[in-house]
DNA sequence: GTCTATACAAAGATAGAC
DNA sequence: GTCTATCTTTGTATAGAC
């Protein structure tokens, strides 16, 4: 039996990861940690254990690869909630419970993300309207639903303070770590809180006079 | 009658602002802007319209000068509720108002401040360490009016709330505009009204069951 | 595909004239 | 105090051997 090269090729990949996959993840680590500007691509080729040569030739230049880290980032961090939100299936009390709850495990899980979107799309907006352009939340289920039970008060209130109060802790953790007096584990232990009464109070003030 | 020649350069200043002045104010402009890696010394320069050596002549690197800016930013940041919370004779509800009326105010006059402020501070946790050591938040009058009225639940959560409802949508700003549809007017009128919508909604969450 | 060595550009800092 | 010119370091990208 013949078997072609290419399979060969293949299965040789999935047992060791190729030297292109180790930049990719080691510029993951780096730029999340450093954000774009401070990161060297010496940095890169030193964290996969690879020459700097190795960058260039998989990727064209720092800024290619830096486009393709953010790509899979911001999947990440908006396709959280984006299936949630267009879900025309639930209710409007069980989404609330499903954002929350889903946002705190994923960031519990990558607690440098939101600082590290939100401040790169700030310095480079065309990151974000590249990548889906606009309406993501505009024209959802979500807003459809909360217009309903709320009409006096534009939905988008309601989205900012419950992802506000989802987010928010984990862009500013350094500062409640010390200014707060918690340390690690009781930030855990709090966000996990989090995850029931976030939605107590959200599903409270939709449904306030 | 004699004019001391002190007074005379002190008069001057009053015109015409110094070199070193300029200079300072270019570097709060550019290092808001572009974040301190991203950010030349010749940008600072430029900005200011004068030589690159002057700023090594009065501030002796880059690394000081940002020390100076970013220790005005963050006494501008905090010094916004710090007096407000440890204030004794105010009601816990008039703090909660005061707390967002102010930094909504502010923030709407620096809307670049707070990813500015907690992008840095993230990348070098001792420039907050420096400023304020600790218990900013942890000893407290509002902490301590919080712990009263709801014994159960950590005090952190409802200032973490409180500010992630008022801070946070200046953080995300741009995808908001973009994601959620609204113009920079439109913005503004929201960042109003959240000035009663936030208070009432705080209340309401310290009071409920 | 992977490496070493190096070219080239950008950026921080300084010397020295005025 | 302020400028022009320049040194030095750092960082991105490429050439060329294996």
């Amino acid at each position: 039996m013949i078997i072609p090269l290419s399979s060969m090729a293949k299965a040789k990949h999935t047992i060791s990861v190729s030297a292109e996959e180790k930049i990719r993840e080691a510029a993951r680590r780096v730029f999340m940690k450093k954000g774009y500007a401070a990161t060297r691509t010496r940095d890169i080729a030193e964290e996969a254990g690879l020459n700097l040569a190795l960058l260039n030739y998989y990727f064209r230049s720092k800024e290619k690869l830096f486009g393709i880290v953010m790509e899979e980032r911001m999947k990440q961090f908006f396709g959280v909630i984006t299936p949630l939100m267009y879900d025309t299936t639930t209710t409007l009390d069980r989404k609330i419970e499903m954002i929350v709850s889903n946002y705190v495990d994923m960031l519990l899980q990558n607690p440098d993300l939101p600082l590290f979107i939100l401040n790169e799309i700030r310095h480079n907006s065309d990151l974000f309207n590249r990548f889906q352009a606009g309406r993501l939340i505009h024209g959802s289920h979500f807003v459809t639903q909360l217009k309903e039970k709320q009409p006096g008060i534009h939905p988008l209130h309601f989205v900012v303070s419950i992802l506000g109060m989802t987010i928010f802790p984990f862009v500013a953790k350094p500062v409640l770590q010390s200014a707060g007096g918690i340390n690690q584990q009781l930030f855990v232990a709090m966000m996990e809180e989090r995850k029931t009464l976030v939605p107590k109070w959200a599903k409270a003030m939709i449904k306030m006079k």
